[in-house]
DNA sequence: TTGTAATATGAGCATATGTTCATATTAAAA
DNA sequence: TTTTAATATGAACATATGCTCATATTACAA
């Protein structure tokens, strides 16, 4: 993790920017360069097995993030809003199956569109998809 | 990112511990803290469409993570080592469905077991996959 | 060896999923 | 208004998925 103007940065083990947040300030960053003085000394933060809400929740995130035309969709839609067409072209699948992926990424609070005249552009809905995009990458290009 | 004896962390923006890991080299976090020295001023990490062996690596582990079973199962695991008949306590679900799934994670790597008289104890495979499932929960936890 | 507990696995089934096809809708152009 | 481009969506279909049931395997005990 590092700060700069109160912003977390995720960085992957080779010290690629993985994603960024503005969530915290610059004092509760203070707080946990304290509070984690030694990471070595704690087990990882795995506590209690979540509610089944939580579980549900996680569940669907990566449920979307599980197919490769999803898949496709977010990576491109991470280096910025892109309309329907687009993503077709990049993708490789049909309009109506892109369209068909984008109403469930839709659904699920993943992306979101405005109108452009004829055109939808997309973007991705928060940061959160963007740092779990990378960290999956980031795994999946080591093994 | 915070560094501690070569270890590299993963916090959420709550300043939670989400994991650690042990790949990089002080002289690599060095190398890290130039480059990246103001993160605002760059994009978030996000290069080109990755290959198509790491968009299927990526979607095969978000799809193991994706079913409420073996989230629970991988979860439980995280804790520490446990065999079959504790898993199928903790999950909920029938002796078979739990091998099942195990062997499903075994296949994908994300655990491996080892026989202990008649019980089969499973452990995580490596900390990758705790990593995502606590970026998981932790993003599951905020909406 | 026989019996029992723990685990693994194949087959079958019901449901979920991703795509295609046809068609509807929306917005701009002619 | 009519036409055309872009997008959305319902229905249908093929495949994938997760579970159950029955049974096999493994390890230990009697």
């Amino acid at each position: 993790m590092k700060t700069s103007k109160g912003t977390i940065s995720y960085f992957s083990s080779d010290n690629q920017l993985l994603c960024q947040t503005d969530q915290a300030s610059a004092e509760e960053l203070l707080l946990c360069q304290i509070e984690h003085a030694d990471p070595e000394q704690e087990a990882c933060s795995v506590g209690a097995m979540p509610s089944d809400e939580v579980i549900y929740k996680a569940t669907q995130i990566f449920s979307a993030l599980a197919d490769s035309t999803r898949f496709k969709i977010l990576m491109s839609l991470a280096a910025g809003e892109l309309c329907v067409c687009e993503l077709q072209e990049i993708c490789g699948v049909s309009q109506s199956a892109v369209s068909h992926q984008l109403r469930l990424l839709r659904d699920c609070d993943l992306v979101r569109a405005r109108r452009v005249g004829q055109r939808a552009v997309y973007r991705l809905a928060d940061s959160h998809v963007l740092c779990l995009l990378n960290v999956g990458v980031q795994h999946a290009s080591e093994a």
